[in-house]
RNA sequence: GCGGGAGUAGCUCAGCUGGUAGAGCGAUAGCCUUCCAAGCUAUAGGUCGCGAGUUCGAACCUCGUCUCCCGCUCCA
């Protein structure tokens, strides 16, 4: 990409609008997302919420959270730990799926499972009639894998000449172990220590729970649980900033039903969440629903709501029909009965699960991308100059009103201070005298705050201030009385989600 | 993990064939100013990503390393 050289922070051509690079420089300079640990160059795919940042997630995942518990009578929250009992994740399917041997041929540069590679080659011996081969070839594999032996295996590729499909060559790098949890250990005496992980996802800690909660929140199936918490997956590349980390923040509900009715269930909660996103205010053009062809083992349909980032439509949210795998699993594994009866039907059974699950780190950067205008017009001397800024949902904005005196002296400074704090109590108000006010609109431009509140000396005569609207900065002037019940309502997140009617009954 | 590109003040960048760092903007304080990054004055800020090496001398050359971006790969 050509460097222009004249470009600078205020006269604002540099990328084009709405490319990664944009929003990051952005999101770093005011005050939302900064690299981990920074100081000490950061660590890899690891990111900080800074103040404005993190009002704004707050504010998503609020929205989420009434969306989800008081919008639905039968939808209740909890709050489970990030550690949970290992035997979790044996049931899960994570200790098994989330880990495998895996070796690159460094001439076609293509990563496979080092174990498939290995049984393909004895399919292929089958096929030739070296059927003893093939087994002991196998019989070889499966005691190494047991054993953990990495450099056994890739020992194993060699000696069996097993080659690339791709290149055809046997160029192969050494057989790598990707385990995708992270583990930590319990204990304070070395040879004492259980193994953990830290969860890779928040599900489990809602299936683990479902008993506790449908008895002790008297829930009746249908009904679902929702959850907003860290999860932590060791992913071998994250990139795209807040896209994929290491650590991130889930948003997930687990609705369960009725077996046979999950595909009801899940047509349901897919148009839900459509709409969802919808009343967010992302134009339809952006979002677009991704059916899966290849289901992961623990479901039996699955869709992704995907947004069109800067580096393409990747997903936002999933909804998954997970059937009955996790309660049925854990039911096996502790031996506990994780089933409901239905009074209505007269039967036990254990439940069937559709899941929203939704990114809060990835929602926060569809919305922050969304969100992100650069207008072009003139400035107060004629040239022309790129206004940049937020165009977020009032009821999202990290501030909801700056209050700015027209000029410090002649009594509008304290004036302005009154006005401050007749609002604080109500809303997330900043006070800002410093420069010239034009210079105090486009800083509030920048972290997407949709109102402005001058105080001029007209506000000393009639007790009246402007209003500036973000989005077209146009002005009305409003009595100081009215401003809290006008402010209050404009930027309340019920008028995002009185557009909803999610009502979990069928 | 592979390939390509990048890293100098808060931001955007300049810094010639090696000679111990600059600009604009921003920030802060004061003055001025009744409304959209205005003006004047002053102040703060950088071991040139980090570490080695070459050299009398390294922001600049060499090697290593970290981080980020783009493409592929992988992954939910």
């Amino acid at each position: 990409m050509a460097k222009d050289k004249n470009k600078s922070a205020t006269t604002g051509t540099h990328e084009p609008e709405n490319s990664l690079k944009t929003i990051i420089a952005h999101a770093k300079e005011y005050g939302f997302v900064y690299p981990s640990s920074e100081i000490y160059d950061g660590l890899q795919a690891v990111y900080d919420y800074g103040p404005y940042g993190v009002e704004l997630k707050n504010n998503l995942k609020q929205l989420w959270w009434q969306c989800m518990t008081r919008l639905n009578d039968n939808i209740v929250g909890i709050d489970a730990a990030i550690f949970m009992q290992p035997q979790t994740w044996k049931a899960s399917g994570h200790i098994d799926s989330f880990s495998d041997p895996m070796i690159d041929n460094k001439d076609s540069k293509k990563r496979y499972r080092a174990d498939n590679l290995i049984e393909d080659k004895a399919a292929q011996l089958e096929e030739e009639g070296e059927i003893k081969t093939a087994h002991l070839l196998l019989k070889k594999m499966n005691s190494l894998l047991e054993a953990e032996d990495l450099q056994g295996i890739k020992d194993l590729i060699v000696a069996y000449n097993i080659t690339c499909p791709v290149s055809g060559t046997a160029n192969w790098t050494d057989v790598r172990q990707f385990n995708l949890m992270f583990s930590t250990q319990v204990g304070s005496v070395a040879e004492d220590t259980t193994k953990i992980y830290l969860r890779p996802e928040t599900a489990q800690g809602i299936f683990v729970n479902f008993l506790n909660v449908q008895k002790t929140a008297r829930q009746k199936v249908p009904f679902g649980i929702a959850q907003i918490g860290k999860a932590f997956r060791n992913e071998i590349v994250a990139r795209q900033f807040i896209f994929r980390m290491r650590e991130f923040e889930q948003m997930e509900m687990q609705f369960f039903v009725r077996p046979g009715e999950e595909l009801t269930w899940f047509d349901h909660w897919k148009s839900v969440r459509m709409q969802w996103h919808e009343a967010l205010g992302i134009e339809t053009e952006k979002l677009r629903i991704h059916e899966h062809e290849k289901l992961a083992h623990y479901a039996n349909a699955a869709i992704d709501i995907e947004y069109l980032f800067p580096f393409g439509f990747k997903e936002v949210e999933g909804v998954h029909s997970r059937t009955d795998f996790d309660l049925k699993s854990h039911q096996e594994l502790s031996g506990k009965k994780m089933q409901y009866f239905d009074p209505e039907i007269n039967q036990n059974y254990v439940p069937y699960v559709v899941e929203t699950s939704i990114g809060a780190d990835r929602l926060f950067l569809m919305i922050l991308c969304n969100a992100y205008t650069e207008d072009t017009g003139v400035d107060a001397k004629g040239n022309e100059k790129v206004r940049v800024y937020l165009k977020l949902h009032p009821a999202l904005a990290p501030v909801k009103a700056a209050i700015l005196p027209l000029m410090k002296k002649d009594g509008l400074a304290e004036k302005a201070h009154t006005v401050y704090d007749t609002l604080k109590y109500d809303l997330n108000v900043v006070y800002d005298d410093g420069g010239a006010i034009g210079k105090r609109y486009t800083r509030q431009d920048l972290i997407g705050t949709p109102f402005c509140i001058a105080v001029d000396h007209q506000t000393l005569e009639d007790d009246t201030v402007t209003l500036r609207y973000r989005d077209t900065t146009e002005q009305e002037r409003i009595k100081i009385a009215e401003l809290s019940a006008r402010l209050t309502k404009e930027t309340a997140l019920k008028n995002i989600f009185k557009k909803l009617d999610s009502s979990a009954r069928l």
